[in-house]
DNA sequence: GATACTAGTTACCTAAAGGAAAGCGGTTAC
DNA sequence: GTAACCGCTTTCCTTTAGGTAACTAGTATC
């Protein structure tokens, strides 16, 4: 694995840059599901009842809420198939694959943290 | 311990264990700040009052709430040096660099996203 | 004694997130 | 016709996040 550390220290306009990236970052990513939807949509294209049931727990209300937010952010499409019966399809887009590095990096993490957290506390 | 060379799809097991995975990281890292609180010390220590400063916006309640919950979790050290006026400092744990890579993924895609999305709307 | 700085706390309030349950328009199956 | 499934929306409600402002204890400075 390649570590992204580098020799100089960074500038203070550098630190406050990469401070502003990442509060503009999480104001995009922010919420308890968002990403797990992005996650589920760019493991494949999914219906709405099928990300339902895929992540448990959320209620078609915020499903929806947070699938518009997402397409408004250009991270997944919502794709009408017509025919006799209409079916619609989510999938992730271009784009969402550039949060592929963050997505596992956010899963590595989260399983190493639940580890540890129970391993201390529990 | 599972193989690691594997030409198969993965499986709806671990599909379903890095969604729970992103799900559980996001339950401890969600919030408007907390990042880029953990990004802040991850640049160097400071006290209450320099965070503060650098982290524009955020006011004293919430900074002190956010804290906590990052020492917690194992985030960052409140270390208090007792001397004739005692000064309190902030500091990144050895812990919080597992989140390095997570933090450069992610100040690199709100920089790109801003300006996408600048390019897009306004 | 008055002022100011540090590191917060407290009380109060608003807005947003999130959840539960029911409903709705369209289609399909019986 | 009626029941059921899909893809939601609507309403109502509770909880949480977050913000404002004032205040406090301790130390130091004028």
């Amino acid at each position: 694995m390649k570590t992204l550390e580098r020799e100089t220290l960074p500038t203070h306009e550098e630190c406050a840059g990469s401070l502003k990236n990442v509060l503009d970052a999480m104001y995009v990513l922010n919420g308890k599901w968002k990403l797990a939807i992005v996650l589920c949509l760019v493991q494949s294209p999914k219906k709405f009842n099928e990300i339902q049931k895929e992540i448990k727990g959320i209620s078609p209300k915020v499903l929806s809420n947070e699938l518009k937010d997402l397409e408004m952010n250009f991270l997944i499409k919502r794709i009408v198939y017509p025919s006799s019966l209409v079916s619609i399809i989510y999938e992730s887009t271009a784009y969402s694959h550039t949060l592929k590095n963050l997505l596992t990096e956010l899963s590595t993490w989260g399983k190493n943290h639940r580890d540890k957290v129970i391993g201390k506390s529990i």
